[in-house]
DNA sequence: CATGAATGAGGATTCATTCAT
DNA sequence: TATGAATGAATCCTCATTCAT
């Protein structure tokens, strides 16, 4: 019986990344659009061209593919940051300009990968959620907290719990994606956005000047 | 036939009203806790400390009590801002007063409905909200747009895509609720984020000064 | 409060037969659309405008309602049969009259109560019927059963199994009844169905004739 | 890119006809003891000797199962009644031939598929049919119509609204089923029956002649 | 490794029955 | 006696997971 499965998949070494990659992000694509407990195993499997089962060859549940793309994104966003704040400390670069770093990672981060950054910031994680994957989303906070800190330290950033600066910044930038659904953010709201959002992170610094 | 029937239809109705708003309430509860789509009727039912059965009197479906929640409560929000607006308009207050009237009102709608305001901002409806639950949410946000716009024609709030600028300011106050999880927002907390969520809106003509 | 309840129910001694009799009226019409296992009790209260605990002062449970409806109108036609045999008795008619006075009584019956016919022939009341409705069932079979096997003795009536050709005779009935449904049979078709189904108890002997 | 699965795809197909048609058998069995509404799907599962799950990868409902089950048997009696048809015809039969033909195709039906028959002629199945299986029944009644219509024109078959002969033809059928719960209709009441319907049909004739 | 039919526990919904008023 | 809101067991249906091919 002649059937056209739609992709080559099943020659080469790497052909077992290629169906795992094919998997996470069809699982990106869908949990995005329908939230983790809103969709179904199959949804995943028809949006990655696999059968139901492949799926649990690569996956040994529904729990550990969530973590699993939760844990390939926020590392993701990890690394970016880290490369970001790389660049900068070399550059010897005062804290504001560190902390500008960051943001702009996020930024580009969001735009470049919106499903990404959508279900990453925007979704209740809280009740299938590893240890592992909590420790990268904890990195990230710990490297933010640290950036702000050092910041307020050297007078560059507002005072304030930094947390708390810390979460109004990813909400607005979460605010941001979620106002041009299913479109790049426009050029011209990135640059309001910066500009925006570091006035909320200077405010006092410029009403004190 | 006409026939006095006394108290009974009011006492019916009376327990009647009782019992919906302990469902309603109930179920906020709990789809802040563990999201619409997460939760079974089962626990909805025993947060009421009614039956299951007793949901299915009062609302149809799953689905429709999700629409029941969210409309009552992105309803009180409305009234909430038109009376904010109301007494901003009859002070003759000008735009800014007016913008900042509306956020001083979601910020304590907030403050004072955590869950509620957790529920509305901070899941994704997108796939069981009905037409009725849509129209509230499409004026609040005309309202917003409206007081934002005429903002910027004053030149009291910064360019940018007014649509934007609200997404931003409600995910900010999202974050800033997130930051302080099952706890109330802190006072010093509200404060630094009013200033904060305000240079975001006028940052520009802050530069420009 | 002033409502209307569309009836004098709660006045004078015999209330409750009022009661009960619109509820057996309302029962009937209903199983009959809906079938008694696709009859919800309140689509039985709604029909008999009482309210649905008001069905269970009148009758302890749906199976006794079931019940009650099926030997209310059993027992009619067990009766409708005594009082024609009784006038064809007292006629000192042969086995031949009797029969054809017992398929007019039953044929009347089904003309004149098409509702009551259909529910009692129709359906599979196998699942509910109590020994008292039986009884009155066996009671009917006997008498028709009894009448046959005369006709037959007498040379009136064909030979065959006598419970097989009641069967069929009722049979018929039905499929006439079915043939109008929610109408009147019309008077033409009761003249054909009559010699029809005459025909069919004497064809042997008017082939052998 | 097309590629040669071999047996898979077969395999799964003759799987699934096999548990297809395994439900299929069960929900008539079971459906026939229990009416359509009586059934619980864990009844068929069980019968079928599969899960309920299933069930469901076969049929979208119990409602579809039911249309599948009443349709498969009322397209194989549409079958042999063409079949039946079909014979009498190449035999050059005249319109007596036909309708008996008819007759006995059902007769035979009746007797070899006694749980099909009875689940067709003997349940209301108005609540649940589709358009589909609708379509069949009404396929069925137009033939037995025009055998009927053309045996009235030669004067073969007595005067009366065909679509009411054909009604009581039936019922008697389905009494004479019923004569006899779960066994088969003796061989000789079949010869009685035959007799006895076909003197229904023709009864006028034979009174005239 | 890939497949997808089968499984069955779990969740949404219904409805006969009860009982406080 | 009548009412109808409340109850919860029973039922339909879903979907994560398994496993024979």
């Amino acid at each position: 019986m002649l059937v056209d499965t739609g992709r080559v998949r099943n020659q080469g070494a790497d052909q077992s990344v290629t169906t795992r990659d094919a998997v996470l992000a069809a699982a990106l694509a869908v949990f995005t659009e329908y939230t983790y407990g809103g969709t179904r195993i199959a949804q995943v499997a028809a949006a990655a061209e696999v059968a139901v089962g492949t799926i649990y060859r690569h996956f040994p549940s529904k729990e550990a593919l969530g973590n699993a793309v939760y844990r390939q994104w926020k590392t993701q966003m990890l690394v970016d940051l880290r490369a970001a704040a790389g660049r900068a400390g070399v550059a010897g670069a005062d804290s504001r300009a560190m902390v500008l770093a960051l943001w702009r990672s996020t930024l580009d981060f969001a735009v470049r990968h919106p499903d990404a950054f959508r279900f990453l910031e925007y979704q209740q994680h809280g009740s299938y959620l590893d240890a592992d994957a909590r420790k990268v989303t904890d990195e990230i906070d710990a490297m933010c907290l640290a950036a702000i800190t050092r910041g307020q330290a050297a007078g560059d950033i507002r005072a304030g719990d930094p947390g708390m600066l810390i979460a109004m910044l990813l909400g607005a930038l979460v605010g941001l994606t979620r106002a041009y659904p299913g479109a790049p953010v426009p050029e011209a709201a990135l640059a309001v956005a910066e500009q925006a959002v570091w006035a909320m992170l200077t405010s006092e610094a410029i009403d004190r000047s």
